[in-house]
RNA sequence: GGGGGCGUAGCUCAGUCGGUAGAGCACCGGAUUUUUAAUCCGAUGGUCCUGGGUUCGAGUCCCAGCGCCCUCACCA
C-alpha cells in the first residue's frame, strides 16, 4: 500500500484534539498584514504584533525553529523558541508547513538580521491535510496547475501576482471609462437571439418560458439600445461565450470590454484606445510602456501607427485588388485556403488574415475595413465600399475592434438580411427585428469599441497562453461525464436550496 | 479534426541496449538555540496513465484508449 501522506496529518489532528485544540476553530484573533509589521521595523523592535497566514518550510534547531509565514501582503519569518512557548512546545510538530496559523509575538531580528516575529502565542487556524508542492521548483505540471488552481496559486507566487495584475488592469480600465463619464452597465448574458459577432453560440433552454436561449457571443446589440435610450456613454466588462475551439488564445468563455459613445466616430474611438493604453501603462505599470511577449518587446506608448486595410492587403498580395473576386479566389487557392461555397468577401477576408495579420507586430491600427465584412459599421461617405472601422493589432493578435456604429435602420436590416442568406451555424437564425426597432427609434451617431481583455492581459503580463491569465480555464473532465445528452439542460436536476 | 510531444514516489525529475524501480525535496524517527532551498544520521514511500500484444523477461518495443502540452485547421 502507498503510504498515505494525509494519514500522517490526520494523526496530528487527533493529537491536537486530544489536547483540546480545535484544528478548525470558528474564529481566531484578529491580525494585521505582514507588511504592516515590517513597516519601520527597526524603530519597533520588541513591539507585540499578531499576524495570520500560511506557514512554509520549518527549519528545526531543537529548542528553536524558524518558518516563514505568508499572507496576502507578503511574508515574514516566525521564530519559535521553546522557552517562550512552554505550552505549545510539545505540540510543535503538529503545527507544520502548509498550516494556517495566527501568531502573536514580538518584532525582532535574528543574528543575521532577518526580520522575525518571536512567537509568544500560536493559534492553529486551519489544519492542512496535504503537503505543499516542491518548495523550490513549485508546482510545474501544467495540467495540475490548471486543474488545481488553488495549489498553483499558493505554491507559485508569480501566479498570484499575475492575477493581482489582472485585477488592477480591470480596475484601471473601469477608472478610465468612469473618468470619461461613461456608465458601467450589465446587459443580458442569456439572449433569445445571439448577435454582435460571428461565432457559434452555446445554446440552452428556459423551462418556465419553454424558450431556447443562447449565451451571449457579444453584448453589442444591447449596449447600443442603451444609446438609443439616452445613456450616451456606456461600457460593460463581462464574460462572453463562444462554442469554438480551445487554444492558447481561445477559451470558450472570455472577458470582453465593450464601450459605446454617442456623438463620437471611429477616429474618436482610436483616441480612446490610445488613452486607455496610456492610462494602464501609467497607473498599473508606473509609466512602463514596453512589454515582452513571446520573445519580443512591444512599445505600447501612444500614438500608434495607422495603416489602411486595403493598402496592407495590396502590399501583401502583389497589388491584388481586394474587390477582384476572381483574383482573390485564385490567391486564396494558392495559399491553400478554403474557397468552396464561400462568398467572395469572406474569401478576401481570409486572405487578409492569412497574409497580413500574423505580420502585424504593432501596435498598429488597421483601419477602413471593407464594408462587406463589417455588418455593424457605418460605411465611409468617401468610399462606401469601406467602413469606418479599425482593429488594433499587437504581436499578430487582434486586441481591439471598433467602428462608427451603423445607425441607419433600413441599411442595418438589409445587412442582416444579407447575412441570413448564406446560412451557417455561426449566423443568427433569424432577424433581430427588436434591435432594428430600437434603431428606428434613433441611435445617435456613435463610436463603439470591443477589447479582448484576456489577450490584452497576455500581452501585459507576458503569458503565452490564455490559460495562464484565466483562473479556471476549461478542461475536459477526467471522469466519464454525462456525455452528449441532448436537451440535458431540461433534465438536469434542480440544485438543492442553499 | 490532422501532425508532433509528454504521462515514472506527494512535488521536481533521472531511468543507458529490453534484465531486481532511482535521486533531490516533502513526509516519518533521531541530533541541533540563529536558519534563509538549514545541516547531519536513519527509515518509509511506486496502478511506471489505462488496457491489450510481442518476449524467458516490458517503465523501455508494438497496438488501442484516456488526459495534457505544442502546432495546423477552425475561430470577428
Amino acid at each position: 500500500m502507498t503510504r498515505d501522506l494525509a494519514a500522517d496529518r490526520l494523526a496530528k489532528l487527533d493529537r491536537l484534539r486530544e489536547h483540546g485544540i480545535d484544528p478548525y476553530p470558528p474564529r481566531v484573533p484578529a491580525a494585521t498584514p505582514v507588511t504592516a509589521c515590517l513597516d519601520g521595523l527597526d524603530a519597533r523592535l520588541g513591539e507585540t504584533v499578531r499576524v495570520a497566514g500560511r506557514l512554509a518550510q520549518v527549519r528545526d534547531f531543537g529548542k528553536l525553529r524558524f518558518a516563514p509565514l505568508t499572507d496576502r501582503s507578503g511574508s515574514i519569518q516566525i521564530g519559535f523558541q521553546r522557552d517562550r512557548l512552554p505550552e505549545f512546545w510539545p505540540l510543535r510538530k503538529a503545527v507544520e508547513a502548509n498550516d494556517h496559523v495566527v501568531i502573536e509575538g514580538e518584532l525582532g531580528r535574528t543574528d543575521k538580521g532577518e526580520p522575525t516575529i518571536w512567537a509568544t502565542a500560536v493559534t492553529l487556524a486551519s489544519k492542512t491535510l496535504r503537503h505543499a508542492p516542491e518548495k523550490w521548483a513549485g508546482l510545474q505540471d501544467v495540467e495540475t496547475r490548471y486543474r488545481q488552481r488553488a495549489v498553483d496559486l499558493y505554491a507559485n507566487p508569480e501566479v498570484r501576482e499575475t492575477f493581482r495584475l489582472r485585477s488592477r488592469v480591470l480596475r484601471e480600465t473601469r477608472a478610465y471609462f468612469d473618468g470619461l463619464d461613461y456608465l458601467e452597465v450589465e446587459t443580458p448574458i442569456l439572449q433569445p437571439i445571439f448577435g454582435g459577432a460571428m461565432a457559434r453560440p452555446f445554446k440552452t433552454h428556459h423551462n418556465a418560458l419553454d424558450m431556447p436561449l443562447y449565451l451571449r457571443i457579444a453584448p453589442e446589440l444591447y449596449l447600443k439600445r442603451l444609446l438609443v435610450g439616452g445613456l450616451e456613454r456606456v461600457y460593460e466588462i463581462g464574460r462572453v461565450f463562444r462554442n469554438e475551439g480551445i487554444s492558447t488564445r481561445h477559451n470558450p468563455e472570455f472577458t470582453m470590454l465593450e464601450s459605446y459613445e454617442a456623438w463620437a466616430d471611429y477616429r474618436d474611438i482610436m483616441a480612446r484606445v490610445e488613452g486607455l493604453f496610456g492610462h494602464l501603462c501609467e497607473t498599473v505599470f508606473e509609466g512602463r510602456t514596453t512589454f515582452r511577449f513571446r520573445g519580443k518587446d512591444y512599445d505600447l506608448k501612444p500614438p500608434f501607427a495607422k495603416h489602411r486595410y486595403l493598402d496592407l492587403f495590396e502590399q501583401a498580395n502583389g497589388g491584388l485588388d481586394w474587390f477582384d473576386a476572381a483574383g482573390v479566389t485564385k490567391r486564396a487557392k494558392e495559399l491553400g485556403l478554403k474557397t468552396d461555397g464561400l462568398p467572395a468577401d469572406k474569401i478576401a477576408g481570409d486572405v487578409f488574415e492569412a497574409t497580413v495579420e500574423d505580420t502585424l507586430e504593432g501596435p498598429v491600427f488597421v483601419h477602413d475595413y471593407p464594408t462587406a465584412i463589417s455588418p455593424l459599421s457605418k460605411a465611409s461617405p468617401e468610399d462606401p465600399r469601406v467602413a469606418e472601422r479599425f482593429e488594433l493589432f499587437v504581436a499578430g493578435m487582434e486586441l481591439a475592434n471598433a467602428f462608427s456604429e451603423l445607425n441607419d435602420p433600413v441599411d442595418q436590416e438589409q445587412r442582416f438580411e444579407a447575412q441570413l442568406q448564406h446560412k451557417d451555424d455561426e449566423s443568427p437564425s433569424e432577424m433581430d427585428s427588436d434591435y432594428i426597432a430600437a434603431l428606428e427609434h434613433g441611435l445617435p451617431p456613435a463610436g463603439g469599441l470591443g477589447i479582448g481583455i484576456d489577450r490584452l492581459l497576455m500581452l501585459l503580463t507576458g503569458n503565452d497562453s490564455i490559460r495562464d491569465i484565466v483562473l479556471f480555464p476549461l478542461l475536459r473532465r477526467l471522469d466519464a461525464g454525462p456525455g452528449e445528452a441532448e436537451g440535458s439542460a431540461q433534465e438536469a436536476p434542480a440544485a438543492p436550496d442553499a
